[in-house]
DNA sequence: TAGTGGTCTAGACCACCCC
DNA sequence: GGGTGGTCTAGACCACTAC
């Protein structure tokens, strides 16, 4: 008889966003153990079949990390298992070895039309640009242009990027306290420019992955913007469909 | 004390193979309802829930479906919702409308070194290799050559890829019985020679994706290879990463 | 009203890790 | 031995669909 709320969620679901608060506000942090089912359990006052539930659904986003007889981990950007998790390419004859990154320059800049939009702030606000390159067996293979709101990345410097030896997000996690959680890339196939091509030691006109990338951290925020170029000779972008 | 089985398999992991068989047999047909949970678990002497989670993972799998009320349905490709499953081109501006199949040519012949270690069959097997355009908005913008195992497919001509409206795997579904479960793609840019030019009509050379695809079904049998040229002028490549 | 999947609970036991 | 996550059960109730 009584009036269904039309926006229906179950109490797993409440529970997920409980603990997704928690996470943002940084009540633990990547890397750490939160505490045992039980023991939240106990603090939402639900059985641990409900909180175990919304475990299940944060460890399939890769938010949570599950060792059994060890505990739940927030999941990071230091984990090495997580460096290839936004990098889909892939030396055609041979080892999946890390690719090294090169910062080549970093200044700042204010926001164009397609920045603002893409990072979802005014046009005029302050960016950061990153240009870097990746190499895989010492053979510069991408060529990034990267955009970043200049607020949440107060600091960042040509020789802070340098001077660190993890990953970008690794670093940003760790240094910017931002966290990762999904991409959205759309890929096209270009012909590589004057720098470009000297960057990538391939011919002028040579076709070249675009890979267009918006990464967002919790609550969907946009925060980077970044264009790859990928030289495609000895690497491909695999993706598996499911 | 006992020894422990070094490859044990929780229950819910040995009900969701039965029901794989049971699927992989065809007990159950694509787009046909299962038994309900209750009485699969009576069917295998186990409680409600441990079909629950057996049922869960293959819904993850996109295997099965679920529809609360109603019962729980094989996948199938022939649902709509299916279409862009394993095509994840998109227009870049605007609609996504279910683009248009439109089949060349299609003739059998013996497979060569690649296309026998693609499909896992023996060199020299029969093959099948259909070349077909796929139109958006009535414009061509990919150019798909698909390496088929001979024996898989008796009786695929190109006039029965002609008479059917429905999308590839639908096909391959309807007709021999075939449900593709998963997919990997593996993504180049590459130059477009003069026959592709002429099918895209694009100019000679401009970049284009190529995108191998080899499409597993049931057991992670290999049983198609395909190569297709995208044209990036309009559309783009959409990958979601979590 | 009856049947389906979806949620929630409580309790028992297992597998794994560390002390 | 004691803690953690992982499995399995049984039962109650809710939400949705069909008839």
């Amino acid at each position: 008889m009584a009036q269904e709320s039309p926006t229906f969620s179950p109490l797993y679901r409440q529970i997920k966003s409980l603990i997704l608060q928690a996470l943002e506000s940084g009540e633990w942090r990547p890397g750490q153990v939160i505490p045992s089912e039980q023991e939240l359990a106990a603090r939402f006052s639900v059985s641990q079949g409900t909180v175990r539930k919304a475990i299940d659904e944060m460890a399939a986003d890769n938010l949570l990390i599950r060792k059994q007889g060890k505990g739940t981990f927030v999941a990071s950007h230091n984990d090495p298992r997580a460096l290839f998790r936004f990098l889909r390419l892939v030396p055609m004859d041979g080892d999946l070895a890390p690719p090294q990154s090169v910062p080549m320059d970093c200044w700042r800049a204010k926001a164009g039309q397609e920045a603002s939009r893409m990072l979802g702030i005014e046009l005029g606000d302050p960016i950061i640009i990153v240009r870097r390159l990746l190499k895989f067996a010492a053979k510069p293979v991408v060529i990034d242009e990267i955009y970043l709101p200049g607020e949440v990345f107060p600091g960042l410097t040509l020789e802070v990027l340098q001077s660190w030896s993890g990953s970008l997000y690794s670093l940003f996690e760790t240094r910017f306290g931002l966290r990762m959680i999904r991409a959205q890339e759309r890929l096209r196939a270009v012909a590589a420019d004057r720098s470009t091509s000297e960057a990538l030691k391939v011919p002028e006109g040579t076709p070249l992955l675009s890979v267009e990338r918006v990464t967002y951290t919790y609550g969907d925020r946009p925060v980077e913007w970044r264009r790859g170029l990928y030289s495609t000779a000895e690497h491909f972008y695999l993706n598996e469909l499911n």
